[in-house]
Parts: structure tokens; sequence; C-alpha cells
RNA sequence: GGCCCCAUGGUCAAGUGGUUAAGACACCGCCCUUUCACGGCGGUAACGGGGGUUCGAGUCCCCCUGGGGUCACCA
């Protein structure tokens, strides 16, 4: 905030461009955004960056307010909302020839130029640079023309485009808040357009004049604007006016060499929320993408994000997306819940497997310590609704030291027990197992796993013996070991 | 290719001239234990390379290498 009014509101602002799905990078920097407004106390606003007729697709806005809203994400000034410089839709700001009003000053003040080039002409331009193997420039055909023939032209009707006329010489230099300072040779830029033909202005055009007009004291955008800056600062000195804090920050990546991206189908925030990720985990997961509070502590709610976030804490360097570890995030956030909470989450996902309440709630203690994504549940629990068919080897195991007829054996005294059962819950089934392994001289393992097993068929399951017999009810569980028993005698 | 930017374990990430180079995820082992998971304990693993500056460099400078971005009537 060097060189600002300390009594300047802090604005900053979130422009996404409405393309249908929200990218986990753009949630990324709406919430550094949000985060920085919140935490000096200023304003927050949503910017539809529209400008592209071409990419326009049908319910985007929606995604982007849905998406905010569910991670919590307020914004005070919007298209929604209103605000004092609205409207804050770039289309409706084209509409009402804002950009148009702009483009026409800057061209009075030397800043700016119509183009009357064709597409043909500029490919040639194109071809011929790459066939000399140097970076296309646009060559400055129409910088100089006469004003005559400028307006005989523009009377003729002559599409056109409005180019930024960049300084020849000289070096532009602005301060990058993460990168600090950038300096780019002037000659290295290029009269890039402002307006194009169907009289919609380019991002390049549009954010300075936007970022300005709806006074947006901080600029934060991705690392893949930094080097497009310099044009931005041009423009801001063309029209004198004050040049924002500048904050880039760094993309997120899929692998050291790939950016993510939804184009090689990486997950969108809503694949994530369909995966049963929370949306708390997601945000406080990638909030870690880039930004680090400077202490060990990794787990944050928005509002302390809020109170934790400082550009000092940013990096510059890439982040890989680590999905092992949102997975380990999401699971230490289910944990941490209260039960009735991660059954309201999880109920969704039982299906048949949980139809009574005191079932459904036996379920939910049994999943939510092992529980990472709430879509794993069903193959967790398929189980319970219906034993599939097992082979009985599954009954042998080294470790629990079972054998086939060690199993046939245990499963038809734990039957004889359980039948007899005068309680049917976890302690008296629990004490009636232990009871019999030690009346038989086993370990509880070589009674429970071949129980455990009977029960469910699987094996892994969420709880053992005693927990799966509870939950399946007396009836059920000893159906399921008379045809344990069956398949066991049929084998050994 | 020009220009801009980046560079600590597999990943995120502390460290801002003097540390045994944190912590977390992942991985491995042990413990707990009726399977799995949870939990507890422990372990493997890093300053990309080369030159400087300095009594001393992960920390500062230069070069190299590697990677990313950008050079559009997309943002």
């Amino acid at each position: 905030m060097k060189g600002r009014d300390k009594m300047t509101e802090v604005r900053t602002r979130y422009a996404p461009s409405p393309t249908g799905y929200m990218h986990i990078g753009n949630l990324r920097t709406a919430l550094y955004a949000y985060l920085f407004a919140r935490k000096h106390g200023g304003k927050f606003l949503l910017r539809i960056e529209d400008t592209d007729q071409e990419r326009y697709v049908e319910g985007a806005v929606e995604v982007i307010y849905d998406t905010l809203r569910t991670v919590g994400i307020q914004w005070d000034e919007g298209p929604d909302i209103g605000g004092p410089y609205g409207p804050y839709v770039q289309s409706e700001r084209k509409a009402a020839g804002i950009y148009q009003q702009y483009a026409e000053e800057l061209i009075e003040r030397g800043g700016a130029y119509r183009c009357f080039c064709s597409k043909e002409r500029l490919e040639a331009l194109r071809k011929e640079a790459e066939a000399r193997k140097v970076p296309f420039k646009y060559d400055g055909h129409c910088r100089h023309m006469p004003r005559d023939e400028v307006r005989a032209r523009l009377a003729a009707g002559e599409p056109y485009v409005i180019r930024q006329a960049i300084p020849e010489a000289g070096k532009t230099s602005f301060h990058d808040e993460v990168y600090g300072d950038v300096t780019v040779d002037n000659a290295t830029l290029g009269d890039g357009i402002l307006i194009k033909a169907d009289g919609f202005p380019t991002y390049n055009f549009a954010n300075v004049i936007d970022d300005h007009l709806m006074q947006v004291t901080h600029v934060m955008r991705g690392s893949e604007f930094l080097s497009s800056t310099p044009r931005f600062i041009l423009l801001y000195q063309a029209f004198g006016w004050p040049v924002p804090v500048h904050i880039h920050l760094p993309p997120i990546m899929k692998s050291a060499t790939e950016k993510l991206s939804k184009r090689h189908g990486d997950a969108s925030f809503q694949d994530l929320l369909a995966q049963g990720y929370l949306p708390q985990a997601i945000l406080n997961y990638i909030a870690l993408l880039g930004w680090g509070p400077g202490t060990d502590e990794e787990f944050f709610s928005l509002e302390e994000m809020v109170e934790r976030f400082s550009i000092e804490g940013l990096s510059k360097s890439p982040a890989i997306f680590d999905e092992k570890k949102l997975r380990w995030m999401n699971g230490e956030y289910i944990r941490r819940m209260p039960l009735e909470d991660f059954e309201a989450l999880a109920a969704p996902y039982y299906g048949a497997a949980a139809s009574q309440p005191d079932t459904r709630r036996k379920l939910s203690a049994l999943l939510q310590p092992r529980v990472e994504r709430l879509a794993d549940i069903p193959g967790q629990i398929d189980f319970v609704a219906q034993l599939p068919d097992y082979d009985v080897s599954l009954y042998v195991n080294k470790k629990m030291k079972t054998d086939l007829a060690l199993a046939l054996d245990s499963l038809q005294h734990a039957r004889a027990v359980l039948a007899e059962l005068a309680d049917w819950n976890l302690a008296s089934i629990q004490q009636a197992m232990v009871d019999l392994a030690a009346r038989l001289g086993r370990k509880n393992g070589q009674v429970m796993y071949p129980v455990r097993v009977a029960l469910s068929g699987k094996e892994f399951t969420p709880g053992g013996a005693v927990e799966l017999a509870d939950l399946l009810g007396r009836e059920e569980s000893l159906r399921r070991i008379d045809l344990g028993i069956e398949k066991l005698a049929a084998a050994v």
C-alpha cells in the first residue's frame, strides 16, 4: 500500500469469465482477493468478464454465484446486488458505451489509434514473422494514418479495431507485491488491440478501465498476466490514472510441467464436490497452495483465514495440486465434525443399507472415522444390504491364524452362543464373543474373524464382528452365519 | 525463438548469512486391535549445477540447467 492514502478503502475484485465451471485456481484467486479485502476491512467485488461473445456459456454465471456461496465467499458489489460502480457485467458496460468512450479519449490523448487492417493482412504478417522466426508484432501500419484518411474510411463504414499505441522506446516498470519489480522494454510489447471489430473491449483494455472506474485498489490475478501488465501500466499512465497495487499469484499445477486445467480432465470445484469433498476442506486445502500462515497451523475456517492472511505469506513458485493431501484433509474435516452432522452428509450415500434410524446411526458411527470422501461410502457398505457371494478362501487368514476347519468350528460355536444371547447389543455381543474365545482356548481373532467374514463376505469392513452383528441384527446375523457354515462344511 | 518469472525431500512448505535444514501429506516400520480405518510412536527422504562475495552461504551476486508464463479481434 505504499504511496497510497491510508484512508483509502481497500477494494479487490474477482473478475471471472463465465466459462461454465469453476477452475480450482480461479477459486483460489477469488479466495485470496476476498481474504485480502476482508482482512483490511475493505470491499470485495464480483465482476463478470464476458467480452468474448464466442465463449458465452449458458448458466455459467450461476455456477460462479453458486460456488462462491457454497464456500461462503460473499461479495459486496456485483451483478446481482449492484453497487455504486455498476453495471458489473462487461457486456452491459459495453452496451452503455463505457469502453468506446474511454477508447476515444485515449485516441485523443495519443495513446491509441484506429486500425483498419484486415485479418488477411495480419495473417500474412504473422506468417512472415513465423517464417523469419521472429515474434509477431503488429507493424504499426495504421498508427500514423492521416486524420483525413481515418475520417474517410470511418465514413465509408470500414470495420476497424482500436489499438494501443505503445511507446516505441523506453522501458516500463511496475512493482508487484509478490514478484517484486518487473521491467520490460516497450519495444517488445507491440500495439495490442483494445477494442475489437465487434465493439467489445479485450481483456487488455477492459480490466484497466473497469478496475479504475470501480476504484479497485489491489489487483490480484494469476501470474499469466504478469507479462502483459506493463501494457496495463502504460494505459493507466496514458489516462493519468493512479496505478493500483499489483499482486500476481503463482499457478496451481497438475504436475511439475502441466497446469491444472479442465481440458486435461482435471477436477473442477464441482467435480470435487461430486466426489464427496467438503467445500470447507477444498477451500482450506487450496488456500495452502501458494500461501502459508507462517506457522504450522493448517486448518482454518474462512474467518480464521481472513485473520491470518497476508501477502507476505504468498509464494512465487507454482504449487502442485496433491489430491492425496486433499483426501487426508477432507477426512480430517469429516472426523472433526459432530456425528449428527456427518450423518446428514453421509446418509444420501447409504442407499438400502440403513433404512432404520438406529441402524443409520450405528452405520454413521462406524463410517465417520473411516471415510475420506463421501462418494467412497457405497463401496464400503455394499455388503450391508446384501451379502455378496464370496469365496471360502476368505476364511483362511494367516495373521488371524484361521483355516477352514477352525473357521467352521468357530462359526458353529458362535452361532449357538449368539442364538442364545439374551440381549442383542454391542456390549453383550462383545462379551459373548470374548467369553467364547476364552472357553475354546482361542485368540479372539480366531473366533471374531470368521464371524466377521460370514457377516460381510468381505476382506475389509468398517467395524468388526461385534459391530457388524449389532448393525445387522440377530436374525440377519444368524442367517449369514448359517450360510457361512454351509459354505465351509461343503469345502472342508 | 524474444521478453518476463520461478527453483529447499515425491508433494505442500518453514527458513531472510552462523540451525542437528522445521512441520504437514504420502511412503515404510512398530504399537493399539475382532478385519480395515482412526489413534500413538519411530523412520527413509531436500537446499538443481558451477563460479564468486564473505571468517562463514539454502539464504547475497553472476552464469548454466530445468520449469512455467507471454508474445491472439481469449481471458
